[in-house]
RNA sequence: GGUCCAGUAGCUCAGCUGGAUAGAGCAACUGCCUUCUAAGCAGUAGGUCUCAGGUUCGAAUCCUGACUGGAUCACCA
């Protein structure tokens, strides 16, 4: 049982024997003393000062004495104005390193469920590479999936791939009028970015065309839909819903060549799906579901026969789901692969990891779906996420000012490489290792920055100056847990490491602060979990870091001329090496051995 | 205009299920490499937690209202 339980029950029985009232376990609170103040784990007392009639001050003391007289591991109490401070016996503390020190999969539960939790991430439109809005979704989904598994929940990941639409149509036609036959082999240019610059392509072409007809006195507003180039795109999109051979090829040539593209981001990225969905597979899909809300009275027809949720009981508006020709929209779609996915795996939830534009469409989503009946609606939660501003403002792809995925990907390795080169005094390391080493390092770097922040909040990316490689970032855990791994390896050389069998007759205080701090890794992971937020273990790695390299500074550890103690700090390191390495890796960001 | 979200050091961000003196990093300044890896450590300086009310023993944290910024309100996806 976990101590603060423990303590959690001692203190409400206390309470009883003491003042005859009983506490809910809920109002009983424990936390982590500060550091400023002598004990481990704090009780505020304020709360039953009434329950009790005594003064702060001598409820706590009674409280404490009480405690300190039943539980053997309560050491001492303090008691400053209504904050009563617990000591926690060094036993304990050594207990709890002896147990969990050497095992990687410590803060971890166990999966035993069967129904899976579907986490649908990235969602890519094949007419363009990903940019750094796809990266901080990337990153986001997959960090989630790896903190829900911790916390165990059975996880599947999938991918919805937007393959269809105008837009595709864009690149397609451009291809077809300028690209004389370019594909990524014959011009060494990898396929989504062929692709994404016919995107642009077109663009440039129809706007071009658009201030053709403004001079010939076309209003702004005609001249954007009687362009010729975008009514050939609107026909090349009803030649492949008629499935017209040629259109078909193609859009799936082209659609092959993203793929493959885009395989090479995600494997860049360390992302992975356990099942890709398509659109042009699903779009039909949601119909039966409105007929269906149709006839429960639960959706309403109207005079021009389309087919509205009225929401405005739950204060939102109507909401379309049919258009008045019986095709359907964006939310229709949803509907039916919520349902699809939700039979697909037998799933207990759903979680759309989509940015925060989209948070009115997926509150609209969960509301229709509850009201069809569905009771697993109720369990939808959109991961929504802010978005990534660039010092100039937004990013807008017709403007040129987005930052590519790949790019900067490569740009943050190379960094990585200069970087390492500044600082390593002599170079040992092979081409291959070197080359991974600069890879765990620029993305590591990369993938931090990103998830450290609090995903609701819109976060501000500076190219030249946000991503640096000291302080608060991953070079900084990283190059700890190297260190960590050095001086385990030298120990192991040097000294050998055996188990842990006596306590050394003394702790230092910056030793217990690094014991506090894994003991807390447990209840870190839940609520990164539960919260679903990467950036609670991101700054939770980052203090725990910092806190080693003041004891590393501070303490020596293979200069310890007592064997107990010294055995005891080796343990101690690797304990604090294994969790590093973990919440690194619930993040998505490899640690090296050495660096 | 309606709805939703955010506002904490010069900058980027933690802290938010109410608790003790609001924390990091960057930038600035001072020390520390013959020492287990200096991508480091120790320290100085930097704050009206946007503002105004309210709730209470106690508010950056909860409530209300302003202000500022963003998103969204298509028979687009």
């Amino acid at each position: 049982m976990k101590i603060e339980q423990i303590l959690q029950e001692n203190i409400i029985k206390a309470f009883a024997a003491l003042y005859n009232e009983t506490l809910s376990e809920e109002m009983v609170i424990l936390q982590n003393t500060k550091k400023e103040f002598t004990g481990d784990f704090t009780l505020v007392v304020f709360p039953f000062v009434k329950a009790a009639k005594k003064s702060p001050e001598i409820l706590a003391a009674e409280l404490g004495n009480e405690i300190k007289k039943n539980v053997p591991f309560v050491t001492d109490f303090n008691v400053i104005k209504g904050f009563l401070n617990f000591s926690i016996a060094d036993d304990y503390w050594f207990s709890f390193l002896q147990e969990n020190g050497t095992n990687p999969d410590f803060g971890k539960k166990e999966i035993n469920k069967s129904n899976p939790i579907v986490v649908e991430y990235s969602s890519p439109n094949t007419n363009k590479p990903l940019h750094l809005g796809h990266v901080r979704n990337n990153l986001l989904g997959h960090s989630i999936c790896e903190l829900l598994a911790a916390n165990g929940n059975l996880v599947k990941k999938v991918n919805l791939i937007n393959d269809r639409g105008i837009h595709i149509c864009k690149s397609m036609l451009a291809w077809q009028l300028f690209g004389n036959g370019e594909t990524p082999e014959n011009s060494g240019i990898k396929g989504d970015h062929l692709v994404g610059k016919y995107y642009v392509l077109f663009d440039k072409t129809y706007k071009a065309e658009i201030e053709e007809l403004q001079t010939k006195g076309v209003s702004k507003e005609e001249a954007e839909k009687l362009a010729p180039i975008l009514l050939q795109a609107q026909e090349m999109l009803r030649k492949w819903e008629a499935k017209d051979a040629e259109t078909i090829a193609l859009w799936e040539k082209m659609n092959q060549w993203v793929y493959a593209g885009f395989d090479k981001t995600y494997q860049k990225m360390g992302v992975t799906f356990d099942k890709v969905y398509y659109e042009s597979e699903t779009y039909l899909l949601g119909k039966e579901i409105v007929q269906e809300g149709l006839q429960k009275g639960i959706l309403e027809k109207k005079a021009d026969s389309s087919v509205w949720a009225n929401l405005t009981d739950n204060g939102l508006d109507e909401k379309l789901l049919l258009r008045s020709d019986g095709t359907s929209v964006y939310m229709t779609q949803d509907l039916g692969t919520a349902l699809l996915r939700h039979k697909d795996f037998n799933s207990e939830k759903l979680v759309y990891v989509v940015g925060n534009e989209q948070n009115y469409h997926f509150e609209v989503l969960k509301l229709v779906l509850q009201k069809l009946g569905y009771a697993w609606a109720e369990k939808i939660y959109h991961l929504s996420y802010g978005m990534v501003e660039l010092p100039e403002g937004k990013m807008k792809s017709r403007e040129g000012t987005v930052v590519d995925a790949d790019d900067l990907m490569n740009e943050m390795i190379e960094t990585a490489e200069k970087t390492t080169l500044e600082h390593r005094k002599n170079d040992d390391f092979s081409g291959e290792e070197a080359a991974q080493l600069y890879e765990m390092l620029g993305l590591g770097a990369l993938k931090y920055f990103i998830l450290k922040v609090d995903p609701v909040k819109n976060m501000l990316f500076n190219p030249k100056e946000s991503i640096d490689f000291n302080g608060n970032t991953a070079p900084f855990i990283q190059y700890t847990h190297a260190r960590i791994r050095s001086i385990i390896r030298k120990a192991q050389q040097e000294k050998g490491i055996r188990d842990l069998n006596e306590l050394p007759c003394i702790f230092v205080e910056k030793e217990k602060i690094l014991l506090k701090l894994l003991h807390q890794y447990p209840a870190i992971i839940s609520q990164a979990a539960e919260n679903y937020s990467p950036a609670v273990v991101a700054n939770y790695v980052y203090e725990l870091s910092k806190e080693f390299n003041s004891f590393y500074q501070e303490v020596p550890i293979l200069k310890e001329s007592n064997a107990e103690v010294l055995n005891f700090r080796v343990h101690l390191t690797q304990f604090v090496g294994l969790v590093i390495k973990s919440g690194m890796q619930l993040l998505g960001i490899q640690v090296p051995e050495r660096m």
